[in-house]
RNA sequence: CGGGGCAUGGCGCAGUCUGGUAGCGCAUCUGCUUUGGGAGCAGAGGGUCGGCGGUUCGAAUCCGUCUGCCCCGACCA
C-alpha cells in the first residue's frame, strides 16, 4: 500500500472524549471514528488489524473442528420468548417493530437463533458433536459505553455454540475450545490469563474467561501463581476467619462527629485505620423494606456473594439516600448495628472485629470501641466480601494477588438451559429423544484489538503484535522527490518485499522525515526501513524495530532473509 | 437510571464571571524556501458559538428548556 492511496488523518492531540490509552491511540491513528455513543466507524487501517485477528480466529476455529456460519443480527421475538429471555434480558436488549409491528430485537448473542438451527438441522445422535461459529456484530445497549471501542453497544464477536448428546461430550468439546482460545491469543501475543468466572445472564454450569492482563480492565483476577489459581474476584469463596475475643477491656464510646459520612472521612477525623470501621450497608429485601450487611471499612461488597442471601432481593439494588432514611430515619454514613429492626448480616471479617468504630444510628454520632455480643448479638455470619491481596487461596496452600485484566474470552458449559427451553433434541442410539447438551464460547474481536494496544504502547503510539500489525514494513524514503536512485531504490524494495509476502507500507508522501517517523510510530508497525542515498549507495539500508530504541544498518542482498527471522 | 462535568471551524483550546458582532495552536489549500524526528515565510478557505424559546437597542456571553457527549456507580465479549 502507498500511503499517498491511504487517506490517512493522525492527530497529535487526542480528541477529549478519549480517556484511556487504547482508545486515544485509535483515534489518533486513524484506526476508528466515533459516529455516536458507543458506535465506531472502522477506517481502513483498522479494518486490517481487524482481518488480521479475524483471519486467526478463523484459522484456529477451523482446524478445531468447528463450522463457520452467519446469524441475522436482527431476530424475532418469539425465539427470545421462547428461551424466555425476552423478559429476563431486561433493557439492554434493544427490541424494534418492522413495519407490520412485529416485535424483533437486535442480536446481543445468538443462542436463540443458533438453537432454533440445531433442532432444525440435527436429527440423530451421530450428527454429533457439532460446533458452530460465526463472527458477527452484536449489539447491547450498555448502560454506559465507554473506552471506545473496548466496551462499545455495537461490536464484532466471534461466538461458538456446540451440541452435545451428553455431558462427558460437552465437557470434552469445552476441553477443545479451551485449548483452541489458549491458541488463538497465543498467537496473537497477548499476555493473558485464564480464570473462573460466573455464568451471568447466559447461564449454565461451568464458565471460564480469558483475561488480558492491563491496568486499564474493568475486571478484577485474583490469582495465585505457585497455587496454580486464577479467578475473576467475584467468584472467589473466602474462608471462616476467627471468632472476635469479646473480652474487650474498653468501654463502648458515643463521639460526636458532625457531617462524618464516609468511611475516609472517619479515619481521617478519630484517625483510626479503615480497618478498624464497619461499613453497614442496606440492600433492598426480599420480604423486609431493607436487609443490613456489615464489612470491614477497607472491604468490598460482593453483588454474586450477596445475591445468594434468600433475604435479598435480586437484583441486588442498594438503598438510595432518601429510601435509607424512610426506613432508619438516618441519612447513610452513620448506620450502624445499634437497634436495626432488619435481617442483618455480617461479613465473616465484620464478625472478627473488635474494639471498632461504627456509626450510632443516630445523625452527626458513631461510636467507638464497639464490639459484638456485649454490645449488640452477632448477626449471621456469611462470606459477603471480594478478595484483597494477600487472602488466602481456596485451597488454603497460598496466597493470593490481584490483577486487572480485560475480558476478551468466555468459555461456557450450558448444558440444557437453552435446549430444554426450545426442545432441541436428537435421537440416541436406542432410539430415545435426548435434549442436547450445549457449550458456547465467545471472543470479542473488536475489544481484543483494544486490548492489544493497551498492552503494546509508549509515548510515542501503538507498538503491534506483529501477529496482528496493519503492516508488517514501512518504507520511509528519505528525499524521494529529489533523489531519483532514491524513489527507484523504494519502488524496488516495495516490489521485492511484496513479493516476498511482507504486507509492506510505503510512504511516498512528499513529508518531512519527521512527520514520517513520527506516523510510523504513532501507527505502530513493527519493522522501519528507511532508504537513504548514501547508504543504499554503499549497498545498506537503516533497519528499526518498533519495539528497540536502536537502528541498525542491514547489507540490502540479506535484507529480506533478515525480516523474515524478525518475523515471528 | 442516580450523582458530577462539558458543548465555540476536522482536532485541542481561549473568550462567558463583567453582553458590543468570534480568536489562538494543530490540521487543510496555494506559492517559495527547506528536507534524518511532527519545518520557515507569505497568502487562503472553513464557525447559524449544540437546538429551541426568552430578556435586551444588541446574546457565544444573562435566563428557561431540550439534545448530545464525557466521568463515577449496577451490565458484559
Amino acid at each position: 500500500m502507498r500511503l499517498t492511496k491511504l487517506p490517512l488523518n493522525t492527530f497529535k492531540e487526542a480528541p477529549a472524549e478519549a480517556k484511556v490509552i487504547s482508545h486515544q491511540l485509535m483515534l489518533r491513528a486513524g484506526l476508528i471514528r466515533r459516529l455516536a455513543s458507543g458506535l465506531y466507524s472502522w477506517l481502513p487501517l483498522g479494518m486490517r488489524v481487524l482481518h488480521k485477528v479475524q483471519q486467526i480466529i478463523r484459522e484456529e476455529m477451523d482446524s478445531s473442528g468447528a463450522l463457520e456460519l452467519f446469524m441475522p443480527i436482527v431476530q424475532s421475538a418469539e425465539l427470545w420468548k421462547e428461551s424466555g429471555r425476552w423478559e429476563e434480558y431486561g433493557p439492554e436488549l434493544l427490541r424494534i417493530e418492522d413495519r407490520h409491528n412485529r416485535q424483533f430485537c437486535l442480536g446481543p448473542t445468538h443462542e436463540e437463533v443458533i438453537t432454533d438451527i440445531a433442532r432444525n438441522e440435527l436429527k440423530s445422535y451421530r450428527q454429533l458433536p457439532v460446533n458452530y461459529y460465526q463472527i458477527q456484530t452484536k449489539f447491547r445497549d450498555e448502560i454506559r459505553p465507554r473506552f471506545g471501542v473496548m466496551r462499545a453497544r455495537e461490536f464484532v464477536m466471534k461466538d461458538a455454540y456446540s451440541f452435545h448428546l451428553d455431558e462427558e461430550s460437552l465437557v470434552e468439546g469445552y476441553q477443545t475450545m479451551r485449548e483452541t482460545y489458549d491458541r488463538i491469543f497465543t498467537r496473537l501475543q497477548l499476555r493473558f490469563q485464564i480464570v473462573q468466572a460466573d455464568t451471568g445472564t447466559i447461564g449454565g454450569n461451568k464458565s471460564e474467561e480469558f483475561h488480558v492482563l492491563a491496568d486499564s480492565g474493568e475486571d478484577t483476577i485474583a490469582y495465585s501463581e505457585s497455587d496454580g489459581f486464577a479467578a475473576n474476584i467475584e467468584t472467589v469463596p473466602l474462608p471462616p476467619t476467627d471468632k472476635p475475643n469479646s473480652t474487650s477491656k474498653k468501654d463502648l464510646q458515643r463521639i460526636e462527629t458532625p457531617n462524618v459520612r464516609t468511611i475516609e472521612e472517619l479515619c481521617k477525623f478519630l484517625k483510626v485505620a479503615p480497618e478498624q470501621c464497619l461499613k453497614t450497608l442496606l440492600v433492598q429485601g426480599t420480604d423486609t423494606p431493607a436487609v443490613a450487611l456489615f464489612l470491614r471499612g477497607d472491604h468490598e461488597l460482593n453483588s454474586l456473594k450477596v445475591q445468594k442471601l434468600d433475604a435479598v432481593a435480586k437484583p441486588i439494588q442498594m438503598l438510595r439516600s432518601e429510601e435509607v432514611q424512610t426506613v432508619t430515619g438516618m441519612e447513610p454514613g452513620f448506620l450502624g448495628p445499634e437497634g436495626l429492626d432488619l435481617p442483618m448480616y455480617a461479613d465473616q471479617a465484620a464478625a472478627a472485629m473488635s474494639d471498632f468504630v461504627c456509626g450510632a444510628n443516630e445523625m452527626n454520632y458513631h461510636y467507638k470501641n464497639a464490639n459484638w455480643q456485649r454490645d449488640w448479638r452477632l448477626p449471621t455470619i456469611v462470606d459477603l466480601r471480594n478478595a484483597v491481596a494477600g487472602d488466602p487461596t481456596p485451597s488454603g496452600n497460598s496466597i493470593l494477588s490481584i490483577a486487572q485484566g480485560i475480558e476478551v474470552g468466555h468459555i461456557f458449559q450450558l448444558g440444557e438451559k437453552y435446549s430444554a427451553a426450545m426442545n432441541a433434541r436428537v435421537l440416541d442410539s436406542t432410539g430415545k429423544s435426548r435434549v442436547m447438551q450445549m457449550g458456547c464460547y465467545g471472543i470479542g474481536v473488536t475489544r481484543v484489538v483494544a486490548a492489544a494496544i493497551e498492552q503494546n504502547n509508549d509515548t510515542r503510539g501503538i507498538i503491534w503484535p506483529d501477529a496482528i500489525a496493519p503492516f508488517d514494513v514501512i518504507l520511509i524514503p528519505i528525499n524521494m522527490n529529489k533523489s531519483y536512485r532514491v524513489k527507484e531504490a523504494t519502488e524496488d524494495l516495495y516490489n521485492r518485499l511484496q513479493e516476498a509476502g511482507f504486507d509492506t507500507l510505503m510512504d511516498d508522501r512528499d513529508q518531512r522525515p519527521g512527520v514520517k517517523f513520527a506516523d510510523a510510530d504513532l501507527v505502530g508497525i513493527p519493522n522501519r526501513l528507511v532508504i537513504a542515498e548514501k547508504a543504499w549507495d554503499q549497498g545498506q539500508i537503516e533497519y528499526k524495530s518498533r519495539r528497540s530504541a536502536d537502528t541498525e544498518m542491514i547489507d540490502i542482498d540479506g535484507l529480506i532473509k533478515f525480516l523474515k527471522t524478525k518475523r515471528s
